[in-house]
DNA sequence: TGAAAGAATATGAAATTTCATACACTTTAC
DNA sequence: GTAAAGTGTATGAAATTTCATATTCTTTCA
């Protein structure tokens, strides 16, 4: 009952340890340390995390609303409304009420901020390489086919 | 050329979509994705995500000092500081400085605090449990360790 | 048609977060 | 032993975020 013994770790008080092996705590931290660097880099070009984000959906969907901004940059209403301010005052992007409804408000970039974006997705798209080319030992080609299946079964357990 | 050809969606100008693959935001999204509902739980519990966090921390690691809490619940320091004062206020747990270090603050669960902790690290697993069955179609149980994985990867990144 | 319900966005006010830096203590190197 | 450098935590002040709700349109449907 002395040999090497590298399964479930306790804390001092000999119950397992918890966080250390927690699929979300997995799950953020990956996130945010595989972010760090180039969240580094996206705001030494003058912005702030939401602000890339809403510039990177934009160049997939010039003039999507307010509201798919919001969820697919994974930001509360309300705040992308005043980044979207902010980020217009700057010259980065217009908005402009849909004509068909009157609710809707799409968000176009202006030339100087698909220029920013031109810029910023190309590096982004390097990080990624450089990622991945750190994960391609194991089976980590399979990391994002199975992030992918994750988010899906989560959306339809909403939808459910 | 005119089959299905489901490879690489494009924008509406033509351009290749960039968001719905990039690795940084599938990480993103399924961590927010999977913790949408179990943070509504802990916020119907009177805490706020990051006052789990700490809880969750100290669970495995009573008596961590304020700099390790934040490393881990990926928190910055000074509103890691905030929060703990907050949870010393609310008697969830409470801060000693370090003895043998006087510039350490240890932070230590009070019995309410561990009951509370006590009784969501189950609640915990229990949803981790759910989600992991979810994954379990695919290859889903190498989530985790392509993770941990990447984690490694990140931090030794760091350090070299 | 027109009232009620629903959607999309904006906004006030309180609370939190950020950033830089102060402060207190420890270690290092003369 | 002590000045300098380094660590760990706290804090002021500005900026941002949150939450609830107002506002403005649109759809439903009686």
């Amino acid at each position: 009952m002395r040999g090497k013994q590298m399964k479930t770790p306790t804390t001092a008080e000999g119950e397992p340890e918890f966080v250390a092996d927690y699929l979300r705590y997995l799950l953020s931290a990956a996130s945010d340390g595989a972010s760090a660097q180039f969240h580094a880099k996206v705001r030494s070009q003058g912005l702030r995390v939401p602000e890339w984000r809403v510039l990177a959906c934009l160049h997939d969907r010039d003039g999507a609303m307010i509201t798919q901004l919001a969820r697919i940059a994974l930001v509360e209403q309300s705040r992308l409304t005043r980044i979207i301010v902010q980020m217009e005052d700057r010259g980065l992007l217009r908005r402009h009420s849909d004509p068909d409804d009157g609710r809707r408000v799409r968000v176009f970039l202006t030339s100087a901020g698909r220029a920013l974006t031109n810029q910023l997705v190309p590096q982004a798209q390097a990080h990624e390489q450089a990622l991945l080319e750190q994960l391609s030992q194991p089976g980590g080609a399979d990391l994002k086919p199975m992030l992918r299946a994750l988010i899906k079964a989560l959306e339809q357990e909403t939808t459910t």
